[in-house]
DNA sequence: AAGTGGTCTAGACCACTCC
DNA sequence: GAGTGGTCTAGACCACTTG
């Protein structure tokens, strides 16, 4: 068995027995009193990090995590599923411009190669701690007021529903993990390379044309997704 | 910017030249070559391999990864949704015995704490390579007949429908991202610890009555999974 | 200025696979 | 036995936060 993971173990009942939002001793120490190199003890670290149960932040020390949140996985308004959790939702526009289609995003949206498409990239907060980098991506022909309708800090869901008449019917969602970029770590404050979940979603209205694009990069360390089943 | 950042990207590049399957050179090769640490080249391999874009096998070297599979978030036979993509379905038993309920798993069964349940663990693979760990939970005072009946290595989810009558309503799924302990990661055949996608679903039948817990840790550099959303 | 986590180096030994 | 990836050490410097 590797010496990091028994070095994650003790750090586990130690982690338990102090409360959430404790301060770790630095990792210097806890190498000291472990016995082990730095490295060592930084590997079962960033495990206990990439799990959710510690947060590091870099110049202040590290910390006994809060429970990961669960996003339910459904064609919903950010904002409200997070207000049904007790959660203040925040939105931060990073960009929003338009650009030309490749070949995959014209087969999403149903338009052609090199079309205008709308890019609205914001990061999602949860209680003013990022949790997510979203980026939309909407045909310009469909939506040409878009840009005038929509309030940046608001909900897209309820801009596109309420003022541009779409009726979402159905959506495919892709979930995996990958590891987030310096870019997208740095928008999301995450220091580390830590795994995040990707989702991929392409969402259709009650006519069967699609309507949007969305690929969502949220923290692994901070969020979970859950589903309902029906066969 | 960090170094084992660039270096990853200047991987990418090399990766995209060679085929699939093809073999990279050495890691210390590789790290004379680019001027680097060895402990840079790993880093950034490290990184490639949690994107699921190359292989490591000790002693033999690493190669270029296949595209990872993508399973449906559903309720259905995981050997028919392998078979659906022209996979060969493939199952190992680790465990089946008998524990007591913990307060948790007594909750998700609607059984009281200690009661007698089913553990049913095996390793589920694809064409030949594990892909997840799947651990089912089932009441033994609901199925008593369980072990006389099923064939280990069958279909559960067949054994419960044809032999025992059982019928699927609606589940529940949790998604989230989890470092594999060094057990799981052996029997994974994933020598790194590696980020894991862990699925926790509840089944219950149409009278509404709990069927069964199954947690599932997937390797998160071989699947990824689809969802149908509606509103 | 001091202390923290984040990155990186050079080198060692181990476990495994193949010849 | 040789070569591969996996683990671990000791030490250095950087970036950041707080006093």
């Amino acid at each position: 068995m590797p010496l990091h993971y028994a070095v994650k173990t003790r750090l586990v009942e130690l982690l338990d027995r102090l409360g959430e939002g404790a301060a770790l001793p630095p990792e210097r120490a806890l190498a000291a009193e472990f016995g082990v190199s730095r490295w060592t003890m930084r590997q079962a670290i960033r495990e206990l990090v990439a799990d959710g149960r510690l947060r590091a932040r870099q110049g202040q020390g590290t910390f006994v995590a809060t429970p990961k949140l669960i996003q339910p996985l459904a064609l919903v308004s950010y904002t409200e599923a997070l207000r049904a959790q007790g959660q203040t939702p925040g939105r931060e526009v990073v960009t929003f411009d338009e650009i030309a289609a490749d070949v995959e995003l014209a087969g999403g949206l149903g338009i052609g190669e090199g079309e205008p498409v709308h890019r609205l990239e914001r990061v999602l907060s949860a209680d003013g701690q990022p949790i997510g980098l979203e980026t939309t991506y909407l045909s310009v022909a469909r939506f040409p007021a878009l840009r005038a309708v929509l309030e940046p800090t608001g909900s897209l869901y309820r801009c596109l529903t309420d003022q541009l008449g779409v009726r979402f019917a159905e959506g495919e969602e892709l979930v995996e993990t990958v590891i987030a970029t310096p870019r997208e770590a740095e928008l999301l404050k995450a220091t580390q390379s830590l795994p995040m979940l990707l989702l991929h979603r392409n969402s259709r209205d009650t006519d069967g044309r699609p309507i949007e694009v969305v690929r969502s990069l949220y923290r692994g360390d901070r969020v979970g997704f859950r589903a309902t089943l029906r066969p």
